[in-house]
DNA sequence: GGTTAATGGTCTGCTTTCGTTCCATTGGGT
DNA sequence: ACCCAATGGAACGAAAGCAGACCATTAACC
């Protein structure tokens, strides 16, 4: 039983900033934080956001503009844009993102969990300002009306606005790294009309538990709508 | 209301791999993960775990050895050596800390109170082996044990402990970080008699709970657990 | 129609980090 | 008494990453 020496000592760093770097624009891009036609950060500003030189993040714009993920228009008023869309579900890609993930799938689920259910747990607990309630609820609208092709990006967003309203910056950038671990699992899911009806009721639930104040139910009802992805989830893998 | 762009776009790395190698031995040592004495993992074997090179490694053992922390023997057998005693608790330092941390402070506490609620529940869930269950119960009985000066570490490897048990290394990984970011502070703190048997009878109730199987109450007495330290750390602040 | 400010594009030199190899030391094993 | 395997110590060239300066382009604005 050597497990706290071996969690003491883990990596320090993922890989090399180049890597790291794509990785995070790639899964801003996917998570629908920046939607198609969306402008990223000037360069100058994007790479002291990310700590990272220039070059260094130029480099990384450079091989995903190649991949056709971006677009860079120079000029004033020009900038970096995104050009993806999503591509449309694929269950051979899902079963691949997944043997891929390996061991690591039932914890990035149970990471996700935890972190998701104690922050709508904590967002009920606290004073939400009529700013934070309006951000919520424009989350939760922006799900319900959006497409069948839309729709994983708007639940990503509802997810990550939980994780804001909590205050603590550390537990939103966590909720945010945990979904992206699971990112491209869950966008390979065929989402039908069925799926969507039912997660929407549970954004709704747990809205309306965050708003009113009740931290019980927040927490019940985010692992509810958990638990049903991650059932749907090894359901394909089956 | 950017924060998701915000979060999405923050620091790729913390800094160089020299100071988070610095510190992360620094605070095996302070969690009690390394006790005096204790021998570090060989260099060449401990860089690769960090996922850094030798050179890097020996540039943040070298500064930790002038330091004081660490001590080196050579030949077969030889290693480097903690030798670095916890100090006295001190007020003023706790201050200190405190102010470095500033508004991270909030966060930290709210990250590890869902961190740690979270792992408290989830280990309770799990089906636990005999070795997990002494595991867990060498770890309760080490901090009843301890004495004054040692009961902070073992705190802290008790609550390590409960990370490992989910069997998330994620969740294990975050509750480690998050420790860290507080341990000086709570090492600062001057511990009382009282204070560390009411912890201990928490721990207790935790340990109760989760090796029986009942996520609610270990859930329940873990908050109450980390709340009463918070509190505790707030009046010292005030 | 010219100006201009903000943007992406490029280059250069420096620092950090890496990967590898070899050396020096030590204490148990034979 | 010797060997030797594992350890820390040290040095070198290559690669990655950084910091800053400068260039080229563009569309809004006057």
């Amino acid at each position: 039983m050597n497990g706290q020496v071996d969690a003491a000592f883990r990596p320090v760093r993922t890989g090399n900033a180049f890597e790291e770097t794509v990785e995070r624009i790639l899964q801003a891009i996917k998570l629908g934080v920046l939607a198609h036609g969306d402008r990223l950060p000037a360069e100058r500003d994007l790479a002291t956001r990310l700590g990272i030189s220039r070059e260094t993040l130029r480099e990384a714009l450079r091989s995903l503009q190649e991949a056709g993920y971006v677009e860079a228009r120079r000029g004033r008023y020009g900038g970096t844009f995104v050009t993806y869309r999503l591509p449309a579900p694929d269950v051979d890609q899902l079963r691949r993102a997944a043997q891929d993930l390996g061991a690591e799938l039932e914890d990035a689920l149970a990471f996700r969990l935890v972190l998701e259910t104690g922050a709508a747990d904590l967002a009920a607990r606290r004073e939400l300002s009529d700013d934070q309630r309006a951000y919520l609820l424009q989350r939760l609208a922006d799900a319900d009306g959006a497409s069948v092709e839309q729709y994983r990006q708007c639940d990503s967003r509802f997810h990550l606005a939980i994780g804001e309203l909590t205050g603590s910056p550390s537990l939103a950038a966590a909720i945010a790294d945990a979904r992206m671990r699971l990112n491209d699992l869950l966008n390979a899911i065929p989402m039908l009309g069925r799926n969507i009806d039912h997660a929407s009721h549970q954004h709704h639930a747990i809205t309306h538990a965050i708003l009113g104040g009740d931290p019980t139910t927040a927490r019940r009802a985010t692992e509810e709508h958990l638990q049903a992805t991650a059932t749907l989830l090894r359901a394909f893998l089956a």
